[in-house]
DNA sequence: TATGAATGAGCGTTCATTCAT
DNA sequence: GATGAATGAACGCTCATTCAT
């Protein structure tokens, strides 16, 4: 689809424009949260004019919102890429742990936002931010829970529970994990190679057919 | 101490009156969040002046508080007496998560909000609600680590993670596929008796020693 | 006229509360001026409730009128006293410099809050309490003027101008050092006996040289 | 350097809108005090959104502040113009009398709201804009004190008393003749020609007779 | 009669959004 | 197109006053 790439030297340049401003208002957002930023302290940080804000953007929620997609596409994409660079079950899960709390640690604020969005009660998005992120969270889901299907047939995992369950499950331990380490002053360590190794174990123990 | 509940009229009359501004806040900031909500709002719900919501909160945060902190005793009273009502570790654990999914079902706005504090980014608050709440979740945790230490030793479950870490790992699933069932529109047959066993079950497969 | 004083036990009691209010009102009005204090801190301060206030004074600005009044009246009687308690008429100037300047330097908080109702604006108050007292005061002027006019006639002091204007830059000289001194922070100093005598040199030795 | 003056059209015109703001609040606080002013009446009357107030100024003391601080300005100028027309000590002190007349007659109201702040008790400033006036009028008093001296040391003037405290003497009683004349209905015959002159003979002319 | 809880108009201030330049 | 000055509705909060007890 080359068509897609074929813009000209001034949309190529709106583009630009508009990433610049998602990157300020991303930097004050996660400092203070949607209803804490002004739409002034954004056009500030982002060196632009408060009224080309709305030239790209129809009010304040809509920047929030495509901010937050944005984001949300980012993680799902380096996600979907870690389960996709092995064909080994195993791995795949593995991969799955690994890349989520690299995101985790990574974005540490933007994560607690997006939580405040999705798992959270999201009052600042009038139309479906939320759920627009959850369902994409879903689909994600999904392709965990085909993995989890596809071990039990291979019989590399017994059957404990439903695939989709076990997708819900391992992504509950990761998070719950994941939330006590962002609270944990010694939070680095636990990025060392292999530490977010035992994230799995909890859940493979009862799972893996030794 | 019978003392303590010799109240006069007139203290029993001002504290109804301050349940009643607080289950109208209540309802209101579970309906649109915080910053959503306006004091005169909550006057208007509660049927009081604005005036006097002041004489009772010194102001808008210290009601938000007030409400969270009551809601989050609440739930801990709950909770900590689910797992007092029996001497069995693998019982303390059914009654947890059984009363875990009553709160979570029967409080489904209040619980968004309490996440969006605690999970989520907490930028309502000046002084540090979310770390109390957070603070005091720890500490629950840790009765539950409790639980799984006490069971170690018994024999009845395998040490195959350290008791803080399956207290983490039960409560993430619990969340998770609680969260999983809030937005699923049939979610009150997963309330039906015995329905919430498999969210053990998955924790159990590995832990339980056969 | 004993009449006056016929007052019943319960009169006598209300005048000692009223007086009870006002000297709380005093306090808290030199402090912070009309404007900063509430009727409620009144209240506190007398230790009446807020409704009683109301039996006494029919607003908050009826308060502060009587209290001004008042004040004004003390003051005006000491100065009276002051003129009246010798026939010459140097020794009469006297006794108003040095009781003029007591009054200043022992109730300095009050002053400016006098001064601010009189010279200064007088926003406070609907209905002319500055007007009440400046014909108070213009009235005191007046005799003042009358010293100056029975000591020209007996030749003690030179016509050099009309009486009342003698008395008004008496007067103005006095406050002009007053306030200068209550500026100072050695103002004690100058109450120091026959200290405040050299306000009166400068009206007293005629300045240009002949 | 006439660079200071180069100010662009954008600034010019922000300048003279901040002075239509200065205007209108002035005439409102002459007529009702800082308390008894409204943002919102200011804002009407001036012709601007509330909200532009608060572009010009940080709030409403910092208006009232900058409102003060110019009209002291202006005033000192011309004082200090009035005694720098001249090298002759007498005709600088008429000088100074006939300039503070003018002012005083010509800006009556605010004269009052500048004494309240001043003499009187100034609670409406949190930082001290009582402080920078006096101060001013200190400074200024001095200036008044070098004249004394310089008349002294030519023998111009007998040396009845310290030349600050002369300057004090006769700014009191300027200040006093023109209180008095403010309450006149016929304050305006007072500013003829010549008349303000003999505020200067009371001071000039010896009063006892030795 | 004295009380003080309750009232609600009114304030200072903010900020998303618009639109003339 | 880009700008940023101007807007004004809406907010949190205060406090003089009232009136049922």
């Amino acid at each position: 689809m080359t068509g897609e790439k074929k813009l000209t030297r001034r949309e190529r340049e709106k583009l630009r424009q508009k990433e610049e401003i998602l990157d300020a208002a991303l930097d004050l957002f996660c400092e203070r949260g949607f209803q804490n930023v002004s739409m002034l302290e954004i056009a500030k940080k982002s060196e632009f004019a408060v009224g080309t804000l709305y030239k790209f953007f129809n009010d304040k929620e809509d920047l929030y919102r495509t901010l937050m997609l944005e984001q949300s596409n980012k993680f799902h994409e380096a996600l979907n890429k870690a389960i996709n660079e092995t064909d080994n079950e195993i791995d795949k899960l593995k991969n799955f742990v690994k890349t989520k709390s690299r995101i985790f640690m990574e974005n540490a604020k933007l994560i607690r936002l997006y939580f405040a969005e999705t798992k959270g009660a999201s009052y600042n998005i009038k139309a479906g931010l939320d759920k627009e992120i959850r369902d994409r969270h879903k689909k994600f889901l999904e392709r965990i829970a085909k993995i989890f299907e596809s071990g039990i047939k291979k019989g590399i995992f017994k059957n404990i529970a439903e695939p989709y369950h076990l997708a819900i499950a391992l992504d509950g331990i990761c998070n719950a994990f994941l939330f006590s380490w962002l609270e944990n002053p010694e939070k680095n360590k636990f990025m060392e190679e292999g530490n977010y190794q035992f994230i799995l174990n909890i859940l493979f123990k009862g799972l893996i057919n030794e």
